[in-house]
DNA sequence: CCGATTGTACAGTAATTTCTGTAATGAAAG
DNA sequence: CTTTCATTACAGAAATTACTGTACAATCGG
């Protein structure tokens, strides 16, 4: 398991850049790119000889990613070893991903937003413009947030027929905008 | 300029600290959200003392702003000095950071995955798990990428109109899926 | 129980990123 | 042309983040 394939090296080194670009640690990414591209679960000790890392280094690196939900662990019968595997199904992996964000920074974005605005309150017109700017701020990522609980409420399948029909977002929205609903 | 309004000081922590988890620099973060939030245009000399940081940092921060676009410089009648501002309109920021974030890391991606399933192609049957899952993710982030085309093409004032009818999303969807237009 | 194997916590080290201060550049005013 | 002010490039310092190796804890098989 120590060689790796010229494809699959490529796309973990990708993984791992991107992961750096997105707040993400570029061994955490490289992890799950390669438990996602891994036919069968893999022990600790295969990824860390495979991505040439300690296994301490492994070990908590998979435990960030179980805690953002994208990895889980298997038990394979006759092995006491954990395996891990990646979830396969990149839409549920987006879902899943989005999910946590939310949680972890929008969510205290849109409760900080509040408290600003609330200080605000009553204050003079000097407060004006930072006033409008927070509570714009607000309105947008509460917006969002509205959007999003809405689309992932919806079945997984759903969503996919909607974004795939790809000359319909226009449509759509004029008729949203005409309020036919 | 020095001494900062407490709330404004409680936004620009936490902008800052959002930044660092999006893989942007805290000091880059914090004086977008100083400029944000400030009525005026300032200064390079005001953003440094006002967040106490060198000179030279607030410079090479606000290049990397302006690389983002979302922070232009102003010149002022009878001042040498430039002055910066932020775009005011949080829409039309969102939709110009996720150009650049799409410019700098999905297209990247979608070129090499494009690369990577050309490899794979005629390879045998030990390589189909990966070369399944390599065209899963690439089919996804098109998806994504032509979805975004689409509503970015449209007038800013359009999209705003579509998210903000909050209870549609379902309704929708079932039309975008039973086809109807 | 005992030895072997797996997983994790943690302290120290290494690497990377960020920041500062200075020196150099460039542009406007006189 | 000279002086002055603003900006930026860059090298070194500081701070942060990431990684390793070891030591410990837990679990299983004998």
């Amino acid at each position: 398991m120590a060689s790796l394939d010229p494809v699959t090296e490529k796309f973990i080194l990708h993984w791992g850049e991107m992961g750096t670009r997105w707040g993400v640690n570029r061994t955490v990414a490289q992890i799950h790119a390669l438990l996602y591209l891994s036919p069968e679960p893999l022990n600790a000790e295969e990824i860390a000889s495979t991505l040439s890392i300690a296994r301490s280094n492994v070990s908590t690196s998979l435990r960030e990613l179980e805690s953002w939900g994208i990895v889980k662990a298997a038990h394979l019968l006759g092995d006491r070893r954990e395996h891990y595997q990646a979830g396969k199904d990149v839409w549920e992996m987006a879902r899943v991903i989005m999910d946590e964000r939310k949680r972890r920074e929008i969510d205290p974005t849109v409760s900080l937003l509040r408290e600003c605005v609330r200080d605000l309150e009553g204050k003079g017109p000097s407060e004006a413009e930072m006033r409008d700017r927070l509570k714009a701020m607000l309105e947008f990522v509460e917006m969002l947030t509205s959007l999003y609980s809405q689309i992932s409420a919806l079945p997984t399948g759903a969503v996919r027929g909607l974004l795939s029909a790809k000359g319909k977002v226009r449509s759509l929205l004029t008729l949203g905008r005409s309020d036919p609903l």
